[in-house]
DNA sequence: TTGTATTTAAGAATTATTCTTATTTAATTG
DNA sequence: CAATTAAATAAGAATAATTCTTAAATACAA
């Protein structure tokens, strides 16, 4: 998506949601837009803090927050620490380093089409999405000697 | 499994990593056994302080994170709040309820076998374990008007 | 341009987790 | 069984993450 045709995109789904469109807001899409991986609120209050250094670590929270709501993007299951979002929308799927705790997207059409089991939707009146994640060491940290928190019984 | 059975393993696995069998720590993992969803660590300390009220919650989730480091239990991935642990070392999978929280587990022999892309194996150096897991909203939620946190795009 | 509901900054409050230190204790050894 | 000692605990402080409260600022509809 070109940078002009996102923000089309953002004014047009803060309109649908009555939404003002504060150059806060816009500052924190932005960000949200250029971040790589799966940024923290205070990743991204960073960045924006040098485009409005006044701006509260609160204010880019609460429009983190807002966005979540309105389906802007995504918070992205985690093991430890702060909450992490995901403004990626495509369907994809996440690799966990236990040591460092760094999420990688990988895409896989086979993963995109796993089904909840019948049984298991006697539970649960709504499936809205669904995830394979792989928990291991990325190649940077194989050689640190942290240690890392176990997610099974090998 | 027995509870003779869960006590012996749990002494077995203490003197394996020369800890001390503390009251405290047969306590939590007493605790731990019983529980019937992903506790988390307060969960498991307002169990503990019936049997000794003079227990601290950084004695319980301290003795929490140890089991954890030594492979008697895992900690769960999860959108919001605090840190929660999973006693069930069964292959299994996750259903994560966005409106409650709740986490429910279910078994699926097809998800067990997935395997990582050779792609991305490209970037990490050792998987250690894989789940799927599915979001959505519980029967017990699907009445109430409480906003969730939004985990795809529909 | 004005009116108003929304949004923001600031700071306090709350919640979750970890650290520091003095005391206690489990387990080894004589 | 008693002495020894390294490990574990309780208590309280500290840190980290998030949310709340309130007064001032502002987007935008009329
Ligand atoms: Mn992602
Ligand atoms: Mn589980
Ligand atoms: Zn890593
Ligand atoms: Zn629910």
């Amino acid at each position: 998506m070109q940078e002009a045709e996102q923000l089309d995109r953002f004014f047009e789904i803060c309109r649908q949601h009555n939404l003002k469109i504060t150059p806060q807001r816009t500052s924190v899409y932005h960000a949200l837009m250029s971040a790589e991986n799966h940024p923290s609120a205070d990743d991204i209050f960073q960045i924006v803090k040098h485009q409005y250094p006044n701006i509260t670590f609160d204010t880019v929270n609460r429009t983190l927050m807002t966005f979540t709501q309105i389906g802007l993007l995504t918070i992205v299951e985690s093991y430890r620490g702060s909450r992490r979002f995901d403004p990626n929308f495509e369907d994809h799927h996440h690799m966990h380093c236990l040591k460092c705790g760094r999420i990688v997207d990988f895409t896989s059409d086979e993963f995109d089409q796993l089904k909840a089991p019948k049984k298991l939707m006697q539970k649960f009146a709504t499936v809205l999405s669904s995830r394979v994640i792989f928990n291991g060491i990325c190649l940077e940290c194989q050689n640190k000697t942290d240690k890392f928190y176990r997610n099974n019984k090998s």
